[in-house]
Formats: C-alpha cells, sequence, structure tokens
DNA sequence: TTGAAAGCGCTAACAT
DNA sequence: ATGTTAGCGCTTTCAA
C-alpha cells in the first residue's frame, strides 16, 4: 500500500471474488489524486447480491421495502450495501420503471432576479422530500432556445415539467408540454387544463393598504405601472377594494402610472413620475407603490421634496428585493412574493399528477398563493393620526 | 375524428402494424385537455425501424451517424423518424452508453445572489452546445443536504459535477466527489488536483485602479472588507500594485477596512467606517470599493460631507449588481465578475476531462479570469486634472 | 451496407 | 421468504 487512497478488503470479503467490491476500513487518508476522466466504478446490485449471498431480487426487495424480506436477511443486505457503498442505479432503474424520478424546471429567465432562485429552491426542497431531482433549463427568454431546451427534457425522460415565468403574466403553454404533465408557476393558459399557481396580486395590495389604513392613514397614494399585467390590474384592484372597505372614497387622483420598462430605469422614472404629482399639489400620506424599485424612485422624490420618510411620507412595496430594501435608509417595508412556496406547491402538484393520474391539483383556474409582509421602517402613523386609526383627514 | 387532438395515419402507414405510431398530417388544433397523469408513450427506435423498413441497428447508426449508411437509406430513416418525432431515449442510450449526458451543478447557495444565476446560464449555454443537460442541485450552506444531493446526483450517474461557491474561497472539497470529475468554480483546494476557476482578483484591481489613474487621479482610497479572504487579500494586492506601478507612493493612510459581515447591512457600516476616514481628515479624490455595497455605503458618507460624485469623488464598485450599480445616482461604474465565463469554462473543463481521461485542463493551480469593467457615471476627473493624467495632486 | 443479438443494471411477474 | 428470468430502449460488436 504505498501512494494514493487507501483501501483494504474487509474481513468477510477478504477472499471474495470481485475486484470491484473494495470496502474502505481504514480511516481514507486526504486524497491527492482524486479521480480524473471516468467516474469510478461503483458497485451494482449483483455485486451486493454476491456479498451477502443472497439473489439480487432480494437485494432490490430489501432495498426498496417492496417484497417480503425477512427482517435478519433485510438488516443484512442493507450493512453490506452500506458497506460497499452501494446505491441503486437510477438510470436502470428509470429504464425498467419507465419513470426517471426526474422533474423539468423551464425558466425564461434565471439571472437577472431573485425569484428565480426562491423558486428554483422551493421546487427542489419538495423534489428532494420525494426523493426526486430537478432538471433547470432556461430559455433566456428565446423561443428556440426554449423548444431545444424542452426536446432536451424529454429526451431525457423527465417524469412532468414545471414551467415557471419570473413575471405572472397569461402565456401559451408550449406545444411540446401537451404530452407530459405540466405545472405553470406564475404563469396560466385559459386554453390548457393544467395546474397553476399564481401570487394573489389583490391579497398583495389588500395587506399592504389595511396596513397603512392601521396606521392611521386616509390618504394613501397607489404609483403604478402602465403595462397591463394580471400584476398591475391585481393589485391595483385590491388597492381600490381596500380603501372602499374601509370607508374611504377613492380619490382617482391618488393613483399614478409611471411607464416604465422593466428593469433598472425604474427608479428615475418613479422618481419623475412621483415628484410631478406631488408637485401637482397632491398630498397623501403613504404610497403603496407596484414594486420595490417604484418604491426607491419615490424616497428619491420625497427627498427632493423634504419629505421625511416615514414621518411625512409612508412608503411600502412589493417585491423584497432585498438589494434595494435593506439598503434604503429607513428600510423599506414590502409584500414578499410567494416563490418558494409556488415552487414547493408545483413540485407536489406535478408530483400528485404522477401518482394519480386522474388529480388535477389546485382550484380550477391557477391556484392563487398568499404573500406576507415583511415590516422595516418605512411605515409610520401620519402626523395628526396619533394613536388610533382614522385620526384627523391630512391635507 | 371527434374532439381533442386530431390525429391521422398518413399514407404509408395506413395499414401500420403498431398503435404506437401516430402521425399528425394535418394542423394540429389547440389541444385543451392535455395529458395528464402519465406522459404520453413517445415512439421507440424500433417504431422507426419498422415504418422505414429498416433494422433498428441501421437507425441507430442513421441518426447518430455511426455505422455506414447508403444516403437514401439514411434520409428516408430521418424522414421517418422527424415524422414520428422520434427522439432517442437518452435513460436507454445511457444505460447502455455508460454515459448519462447529465453534468451535476452543486451550488452553495442559489438564492440571494445574482451570481448562481450567471454561473448557471454560463455552464447550461456550454452544456447545451454539447448536448449535454445540467442538474442544478444547491445546499444552502447546509453541509448534510450537500451531501444528499451529491450522492442523489451520483445516483444519477451525473458523468462529472460542477462544484461552484459562491464567494472566492479555499474549500476542502466533498469526499464523495474525489470518484468522479469535478470541477471547482470560486473555489480551490490545494489538496485535490482537480481543475478549478476563479476570477482573477489582482486584475479586478488593476482594471480599477487604472482607470481612475487614466483620468488624472492620484490620491486612490481602498475601501476594503476585514474579512480576510482570497479576494479581499488579492483586490488589495492589485490596489498596492496598480498604485505603485504608475509611481505613487503607497499611502497606508488611504486603505480603510469596514468590518461588514456579507450581506445588507454592509451599506450602512460602509457608509459608518468611510465617513468616519472622511472626518479624520483624509481627502481621496477617488474611492475603489471591495464591492458595490461598499460602494453604496460610500454614496451615503459622501452626501454627509457634500462630496458631490463624480465631481469630487470618483467611486469604482466590484460585482456589478444591476440592483444597485444602475440605481444609484449616479450610475455606479463596477468590475463584472465573470460568473457566466466561468460557468462556461467549468463545463467546458468537465467535458475535456470526459474525452480523454488523461487530460487536467487549466493551469496547475486554479485558473484566473478575467473580469471587466462597466462604466456608467461615477468616475470623473478630478478637479484640477483637466485633461490629461497626472494632474495636480489635490488636498 | 445491413441485420441479429447481447447486454447495460435494475424491477417485477412469476416460480419455488 | 427467496430465486429465476424477462425485458425496459438503446448501442455495439459481430456476422452476413
Amino acid at each position: 500500500m504505498g501512494d494514493g487512497p487507501i483501501h483494504a478488503f474487509s474481513g468477510i470479503y477478504a477472499t471474495s471474488q470481485l475486484g470491484r467490491i473494495v470496502v474502505d476500513t481504514l480511516t481514507r487518508v486526504r486524497d491527492t489524486t482524486p479521480a480524473r476522466g471516468r467516474a469510478a466504478k461503483r458497485n451494482g446490485i449483483s455485486d451486493v447480491a454476491k456479498a451477502a449471498g443472497v439473489s439480487v431480487t432480494t437485494v432490490s426487495h430489501a432495498m426498496s421495502g417492496q417484497g417480503q424480506v425477512s427482517a435478519e436477511t433485510r438488516a443484512k443486505v442493507l450493512r453490506v450495501a452500506a458497506e460497499l457503498s452501494y446505491a441503486p442505479n437510477r438510470i436502470a432503474s428509470a429504464l425498467r420503471r419507465q419513470r426517471s424520478g426526474i422533474i423539468g424546471f423551464v425558466s425564461d429567465e434565471i439571472a437577472t432576479t431573485p425569484f428565480a432562485g426562491r423558486l428554483v429552491l422551493g421546487a427542489q426542497s419538495a423534489a428532494a422530500q420525494r426523493g426526486m431531482l430537478l432538471m433547470v433549463v432556461n430559455s433566456n427568454r428565446d423561443v428556440l432556445v426554449e423548444r431545444d431546451q424542452i426536446e432536451a427534457l424529454l429526451a431525457h425522460q423527465v417524469d412532468a415539467v414545471i414551467y415557471a415565468k419570473m413575471y405572472h403574466q397569461q402565456i401559451e403553454l408550449p406545444a411540446l408540454l401537451h404530452q407530459i404533465p405540466t405545472v405553470l408557476v406564475n404563469a396560466f393558459d385559459p386554453a390548457v387544463a393544467a395546474p397553476a399557481v399564481v401570487p394573489d396580486e389583490e391579497a398583495i395590495a389588500e395587506a399592504a393598504v389595511e396596513l397603512l389604513i392601521r396606521d392611521g392613514h386616509r390618504s394613501i397614494a397607489h404609483l403604478t405601472v402602465a403595462e397591463d399585467t394580471p400584476a398591475m390590474r391585481g393589485r391595483l384592484a385590491g388597492y381600490r377594494r381596500a380603501i372602499q372597505r374601509a370607508g374611504i372614497g377613492i380619490d382617482e387622483r391618488l393613483i399614478v402610472r409611471a411607464s416604465v420598462e422593466r428593469g433598472a430605469a425604474a427608479t428615475g422614472i418613479a422618481r419623475v413620475a412621483f415628484a410631478s404629482f406631488l408637485e401637482r399639489g397632491a398630498r397623501p400620506t403613504a404610497v403603496f407603490c407596484f414594486n420595490d424599485q417604484l418604491a426607491m424612485g419615490v424616497y428619491q422624490a420625497a427627498a427632493l421634496f423634504d419629505l421625511r420618510i416615514p414621518r411625512d411620507l409612508s412608503v411600502v412595496g412589493v417585491d423584497n428585493l432585498e438589494l434595494i430594501a435593506d439598503n434604503l435608509a429607513p428600510g423599506l417595508t414590502t409584500v414578499a412574493l410567494p416563490h418558494y412556496e409556488m415552487g414547493r406547491w408545483a413540485v407536489d402538484a406535478a408530483t400528485m399528477m404522477l401518482e394519480r393520474s386522474d388529480a388535477m391539483p389546485g382550484e380550477p383556474g391557477p391556484t392563487r398563493m398568499a404573500s406576507h409582509i415583511i415590516e422595516r421602517e418605512s411605515v409610520a402613523q401620519p402626523v395628526g393620526a396619533m394613536h388610533r386609526a382614522g385620526g384627523a383627514p391630512p391635507i
């Protein structure tokens, strides 16, 4: 035994048949020349069977808990399997069972928002619990790439696919996915009866506005985007509903739209939009913003008008982009979208379809998932409201 | 033919044997009741063989370009395969060839930085070019979870694994990975001869500092972190080298450390650190910051001292966190880390090892990859420097 | 140039 | 309770 990894045959296999059966009984020293090129040949079920002196069937049964195996045989098989660090070859298993144990995760975008990560994380943790693995592909919003990626997933016999978008939207499900159990995330296709999960946009706005109302605000602006999306519509509707439910009349002048493209410039445009809004004499005590970037713009606009947040103006955003929300001073109170939860839900829905092929998880229509508010320091009672809700209306 | 998907047998298969051979010859109408439960049975190689009137061997050869097939036979097979939308079952192929075509991608973290996304994107695009797929798992920095995930990857017979960290660091490669070709990203293990790729930290600092020197700055501060990491050391060394190379003496008083934990609070702590530094009378005309969050803190500190960026103080960051760099006013000039490129490199290195098992890609020691500067508006010539480098030294 | 057949490692139907 | 065996869909000898 010279350099390199230290291997030893343990007692029971000392006279053993197969070169492949190699057991570490000594403490492994640090291996400075690890495997290159090819993966080391791993022990297979027949290696275990031989070493344990049983048939492969028994090993299979013992490992999977399927058939009937006596407790002692089972224990022995398990012990030997552990010693040989045997784990079933999922490729062979997949071929035989016609189940790969892989869920494809198709995302339109993975690098420019933190949403993708949370979605993947949620999906992955649910998948792990069920002994499945995720195969993540990402199209960068290129339909051709997406097609190729989906074909690759299908060729790899994924059991199901999660089709996720980063922004809540209506879509047309790629035809390729009609042949396989698919669940939509942050998206829905009215023409296809596939389970779908989306954020409950109205609830987001209601939660935010109710938080403000509870603190005594009666003059609450909504800074939103011009683009007509489910998110924009839903949050606007939720805003209206919460305002009205509190017995406050809707003041259309308090609803401001910033025509903004997605992405960075949002902040500047929001600042301009909101500043010109204040310029025209509007004096809300609070703003509910469509997203955190818009909220960041409001911080800048407030500075221009010498308005202190939260003393003179309370602000609530949506998205919980930590890079923004934590770094703003004061910290931004915002609504966190349920990406992690939607990821989990999607995998659960997919496996449910796999187990009972007649099952259709969720509601008819997209399942709407609740968000939660992350409170930081950008909300306070309006001056004059003091310790009760419904204080003196400002202006 | 009633509702549902419209299918038709094309002429040549009208009398055909197999129910499975189903060809769309009519335009497909929109399917509102897609597959649930199980994936639709896909045509296999023998379906193609029968339809084309050849053996499966010939189909295999024709599809893969391996053996000798006459041009016409080949054309026919390909046509039939396309009509049956046949694609080889990668599971069966993997079992036979002992090559899964899957690369495992192990990441310590996927949700809280944009880095993971860019790494995955780079790796994925390189993998796609080689007909491989990525299986992404993520441990959330939990060693136990990591172990399980790696075991799952091995059970799925991944051909190689990419082991990626989000922050450049020295690590000890998990023992499980010694048995399979592995490439490290943003990390290195001196005890293991595995290919590794990391950012060239010194070059990052040199590029930033040289940009400032070119604009005429002679008094350049470096705001860095206290934590002793390869990134901190490398960038500090690069800073010193660039300064000295320009014939400017190192002024140790210009090197400021903010003891900061990763994450959000960085900004505030950086502001305090840099403010107290200015308070003591230090008057650099530019700061090179260890990262963008620190740079954001400098913006805040500058505001406290009535210093205008870039007129009174130029600022350069590292990371190109677009949420920060784009939203700061003025936009932050910063160095973008080569995450995408490292992802690509890793996959290329892994496939190289797979092809020639004696190959050891890259340099001895981690391969260092160049970054690039993203210029925005936070750098200008110092007052008095005017149009030439080496203008009047300030103070 | 084409085809027959073995076999990758496993699971499950069917003995015993 | 345990074992024998066929076969998942493909690739690859080897033979014709």
